[in-house]
DNA sequence: CTGAAAGCGCTTACAG
DNA sequence: CTGAAAGCGCTTACAG
């Protein structure tokens, strides 16, 4: 895999790489005649100017960085897919990276970003109090967190109203006379904090008490079906389970049906973000809508502005969730 | 953002750069307390390498691309996920691009990864005779081709089976006693060559003849409810519908729902890939399954070898898929 | 073991 | 309008 060069454009062309240059960038000052000759030489070639040395000397790859939690969730794969159809609007170039709900493999992640020197990053952090953000702060590297944002002030973020997801899900199971509520949560992140706050916030001010027996946080480790197993063999079982997201509830609705659990008659079942899929599942599952493909087109259009301008007033957007009553309650 | 350079570690570590280079990527020939010195002077000024200067040099940048349809649709987000589990590990890094079943935004992405010096190449090549794999051939940038192949000799490649998917699933239904069989098909690649002759030889195996009014190509710009909606205001309606993967299927049970058309009595419908959700939709979908994760693991690891060492023989795997029984037929 | 020098492929002032 | 030169941040022979 030998590369043709800019030296072997110009050398064919029979002007000087500097020239060269210019002509294959559009630059004025080149005669008509010479970019001519320089552009069939390069087509003629096959060049394919090399991005390395252009970033290295211009300081910009129009490279963006972005790190979600894996790209097996749908959920992420609309939002990365909104991201990418404006930074690639834009001429963007963008690195997908996985942390998997590991700070350390999100570390890693920053840190080959910004060996490659993107331009920016989007991401979405696995940590409310999160060391990898105070990071990029601290660097002054530009980003914008989406879906999930962190304690400190001062960061671009596009997330959803989490504490109302907790509150609209476990209000309507109340209102639908449940009072075992089992809540799988997800770990450390934002959206399980506040998410977790709404679900207390709601079961108090319904006069429920909070039984940490009915709350489960699932980190990298832990297995759902030992959970499930766990709480199924109790006495007091749950009559309503609230999933994190949708893709948690796929996972617990196949654990009912594998125990010939009833949906939504011994147990209801309520996820959260209305992937596509779960209008079509037996039973309809209700949910809680959040704008996915929204939610990645608003975090690049923010990074896109930050980076052309330097204004100091981080975007903050919050955006509402809302409730689609199904069947599976 | 301004970035530290080696420069700056050289010289609060007191040395030359290139002391500092050797003892950063601990090579021989620096004794211990000078590269202790400059690992300190790195650590303490938070220095992160330059990788664009690096593959300048090198001419390797680790990094692999990857060109997939969409990652929108699951089936694509399991191989890359299986990819890059690989991948990661041998410390490469991936660039993923969307054709979005278009030969032009392939040849793009092909060409920005070029420019970036990608170090090899995964793709599902959008079309059969495909003009960009031939670049590739031509241009011997190392590749290896995913869940489809091209018409070209010497090219890696892990796909499935494909003609064998179309037998089996074809074959079923025939044996369920359906005479007339939509089939929804995709559009130019292998796959859906390949799938389209295993639809066809075991209709005429079985006697049955095809009706060119029961074949659709699905190309970006057309529209599933049109033609759905066509095909179901004809008088002679299909009575079981085959589609070229899961994701289509779960389209056409959302029409089928929607007009009230039941499943299986009225139509059934078989599709392919074995999603993971596929088993808990109503009614479960009888698919055709294909190892996603495999195939991804399997053309990293053909893309890693290639890599190492020049051997000339193309490794091609063609993988067995199995069909999956379950309510919607 | 160490430093100075050359060079990877490009762009951008700078003279002419 | 054009070419030669400097330089982006690094690595790798090459002398010492």
């Amino acid at each position: 895999m030998k590369h043709v060069t800019i030296r072997d454009v110009a050398r064919l062309a029979g002007v000087g790489i500097g020239t060269a240059s210019r002509a294959l960038n559009n630059k004025k000052d080149v005669s008509p005649i010479t970019r001519k000759r320089v552009l069939e030489a390069a087509k003629r070639l096959g060049y394919v100017p090399n991005s390395l040395a252009r970033g290295l000397i211009s300081g910009k790859t129009k490279k963006i960085g972005i790190i979600i939690t894996t790209i097996l969730n749908p959920f992420y794969a609309v939002v990365v897919s909104g991201i990418e159809k404006i930074l690639s609007s834009q001429g963007y170039t963008l690195a997908l990276y996985n942390s998997n709900e590991d700070p350390e493999k999100e570390r890693e992640s920053i840190m080959t970003l910004r060996a490659q020197r993107v331009d920016g990053l989007i991401l979405a952090p696995v940590e409310y109090e999160s060391n990898n953000v105070k990071y990029l702060l601290e660097n002054q590297i530009p980003f914008v967190l989406v879906a999930r944002n962190t304690i400190d002030r001062n960061t671009n973020y596009v997330v959803c109203d989490d504490f109302k997801v907790g509150r609209l899900a476990t209000e309507y199971l109340i209102k639908k006379g449940h009072k075992r509520i089992l809540f799988i949560n997800s770990w450390k992140s934002s959206s399980a904090v506040l998410r977790l706050e709404g679900y207390k916030s709601a079961l108090l001010d319904s006069g429920l008490k909070i039984d940490p027996k009915f709350i489960y946080s699932l980190d990298p480790g832990s297995n759902l079906r030992d959970i499930l197993e766990n709480v199924f063999s109790q006495r007091k079982k749950p009559t309503a389970i609230f999933c994190f997201c949708d893709s948690i509830a796929l996972e617990v609705i196949r654990f009912l049906k594998y125990r010939k659990i009833k949906i939504p008659d011994d147990v209801a079942i309520i996820g959260c973000d209305n992937l596509d899929f779960t209008e079509l599942i037996d039973p309809p599952l209700t949910t809680v809508e959040i704008s996915k493909y929204e939610m990645g087109e608003k975090s690049a259009k923010i990074l896109i502005e930050k980076l052309k301008e330097e204004k100091e007033e981080p975007v903050q957007i919050i955006l509402e969730p809302k409730l689609v009553i199904r069947s599976s309650t």
